[in-house]
DNA sequence: GTTAGGG
DNA sequence: CCCTAAC
């Protein structure tokens, strides 16, 4: 078959007028429709809205309803503030003393989100167990859980990393974790967090608090609380080796955190896992709800500004200097951002129709840990342009106070691929340029099922037959094929994280597996049933193409349908060759009508017999035989 | 890059 | 759907 001609087509007939629409012919299938795209084009777009039910789910975007929330991006003082607070465990970090407020508000945040991320742990029991190794306390520490009280139950999530801070994060104590007595799993607490809020007078480590009732507290495994304590124990020895006994002031409990931030989103552990590896960047430290907070003037500390070791100076300014330049400025010089929130990307998510409410939350949570859970950085975008240089200070930015804040913006990316922001910040009523619009999708997964509306019986077959001419318009919504590529680069590129020496042990071994394992899950495509309609464009196409011509049956009645290649066809072709000759109640998933499987065997037979034959010559006319 | 066929 | 040998 590989040298097909056209004369041979044409001689097939049933080739004939795929090849060539415009000539006319007396056989059936040139009657019912031909392969031009065109044709196949009115179908798709009906199969399409009838199949992509997740257009539905624009955005799963973490709520941003929620209130405020503090925290504190990266400056050099604020690094220095951090670092020194950490040192001395008093400092106190106190959003409300902002003098100079300017506030970027973003009243256009959409509010429609349909999923939250809760800060309950008993939720995702399930999950954790499956990532009970991953170190608790290292990466994303919870600070507060959802208070169920709150109206406005904001998520927070603090993406810490004490294996390995980028940046002059690296410097600072990285995150700690601790348990009550009574085994309930504390907060962990790491520089990011010290930064929030979470850092009020720390207790000491004997001074156990939990977390209120209700809040989730009580509903945290013990196993999880094992495991947090030896994360705990673990982090304990490799994060502070600079300051003996300051790890244990850097709890962070539920009220102490909460004062600062109405809530937090408690991120799964096995993200935290994934986040481990490469913080998000110190300021990361909240994705909440509400949004994130920034307030740089708690770098009223002088001695934070230039004193830790290490410190990057600006270029051709002395930091120290530019610190307290600024410092002594006065307060009114700080700049205060508020992010309203940072949103998750289009997760695209798929369910059948028969999935449990709980299902789908663990899906959604499985997407959104997805997202997040890969190597983010922040992106500073200020009017529409990508601030790269990281040592600048906010002065010489241009970000200040005194300066047009509203086209700042900033945005979760992920690592390498930075082609790829997948988050979007959008903080401002400003210029649309700054928000940059994620175009990412969920990476499938088998616990993401396509939801498909099992509703073609509305759709005669005649309707059918001549919507056949159709193409499949690729589901561009309704899953997550396209941007597998970029999302299995992410997850290869995490991947790579677990190898990070800084890991201890039991860090990198776990981790590491579910990691991989979590990769392999993710690349497979996720399985999308053929629906009555492609199965009747199918079986067209291949009635006028013939069996082993797939990528011209591809090219002609799937073009647009972008997650099926041509292997996909032929796949199927393959199965609806095996379900037409097993018996009806053999047959499973969603019912082919008869008349398409008689199709297929009299096609297959048909296709059958010219491949054993190819010499033999049709006459078009009686081609028309096959009633096609 | 396509096909074909087993997994 | 994946994988891969074969072309």
């Amino acid at each position: 078959m590989s040298s097909d001609t056209s004369s041979e087509k044409d001689q097939s007939g049933f080739v004939k007028e795929c090849q060539d629409a415009n000539k006319p012919s007396k056989s059936v299938i040139s009657d019912e429709g031909s392969c031009d795209k065109s044709g196949f084009s009115r179908l798709s777009s009906q199969t399409n809205n009838k199949n992509c039910g997740l257009k539905e789910f624009p955005h799963l975007a973490i709520d941003g309803d929620a209130g405020t929330a503090s925290i504190v991006t990266s400056s050099t003082c604020l690094e220095g503030f951090i670092a020194e607070k950490l040192v001395d465990g008093n400092s106190h970090f106190k959003v409300e003393n902002v003098t100079s407020t300017v506030n970027l508000d973003s009243s256009d945040y959409p509010k429609h989100s349909n999923f939250k991320l809760h800060g309950d742990t008993s939720k995702g029991k399930d999950e954790l167990h499956k990532f009970e190794k991953v170190p608790i306390g290292s990466g994303i520490d919870m600070c507060s859980f959802e208070d169920p009280l709150d109206d406005n139950p904001p998520a927070l999530i603090s993406l810490g990393g004490n294996a390995k801070l980028s940046g002059y994060n690296d410097r600072i104590p990285c995150s700690l974790l601790s348990k009550s007595r009574d085994n309930v799993p504390v907060v962990s607490r790491d520089d990011d967090e010290n930064s929030y809020g979470c850092t009020h007078p720390i207790n000491t480590k004997t001074k156990s608090f939990r977390l209120k009732t209700g809040i989730g507290d009580n509903r945290i495994s013990k196993r999880l609380a094992s495991n947090f304590q030896k994360v705990a124990e673990k982090t304990k020895d490799h994060t502070h080796s600079n300051n003996d006994g300051d790890w244990k002031r850097t709890y962070c409990s539920k009220r102490n955190c909460n004062k600062h931030q109405s809530s937090q989103m408690n991120i799964p552990f096995k993200k935290r896992k994934l986040f481990n590896y490469r913080s998000v960047s110190n300021s990361n430290g909240l994705i909440r709800s509400g949004g994130i907070y920034y307030s740089p003037e708690n770098c009223m500390n002088q001695d934070g500004c230039g004193s830790p070791p290490g410190m990057h100076k600006d270029p051709g300014m002395p930091s120290l200097e530019a610190c307290q330049h600024q410092t002594l400025r006065s307060r009114g010089s700080h700049v205060n951002l508020r992010i309203k929130s940072f949103r998750v990307p289009e997760l695209f998510i798929e369910v059948p129709e028969t999935a449990t409410i709980g299902s789908l939350k663990r899906t959604v949570m499985d997407a959104v840990t997805a997202v997040l859970g890969g190597e983010l950085h922040i992106g500073v975008f200020l009017q529409g342009k990508k601030v790269k240089d990281d040592s600048k200070t906010l002065l010489q930015t241009g970000i200040s106070h005194q300066n047009e804040l509203d086209a700042l913006g900033f945005t979760l990316e992920p690592n390498s691929s930075q082609s790829l922001p997948i988050v979007c910040a959008a903080h401002s009523p400003g210029p649309k340029a700054d928000i940059t619009q994620p175009v990412i999708r969920y990476p499938s997964s088998p616990a993401v099922i396509h939801q498909r509306i099992q509703g073609n019986s509305d759709m005669l077959p005649e309707h059918q037959v001549t919507s056949l001419g159709s193409h499949f318009e690729n589901d561009h919504d309704s899953a997550p094929s396209p941007v597998n590529a970029s999302v299995e680069k992410g997850m290869k590129d995490s991947k790579e994280l677990v190898t990070v020496p800084e890991m201890d042990e039991e860090l990198a071994m776990v981790p590491v597996h579910q990691k991989s394992k979590r990769s392999e899950i993710v690349q497979r495509r996720i399985r999308r049933p053929f629906s009555v309609d492609e199965v009747e464009a199918l079986v067209q196409a291949v009635e006028k193409l013939g069996t082993g011509r797939w990528r011209d049956v591809k090219v002609c009645a799937f073009d647009n349908a972008k997650h099926r290649t041509y292997v996909d066809l032929k796949d199927k072709w393959k199965t609806l060759v095996h379900t037409a000759r097993i018996s009806p109640q053999q047959r499973r998933g969603e019912p082919v009508p008869q008349e398409l499987l008689d199709r297929v065997l009299v096609a297959h037979a048909y296709w059958s017999h010219q491949q054993t034959k190819p010499q033999h010559k049709h006459h078009p006319e009686t081609e028309t035989v096959f009633s096609f």
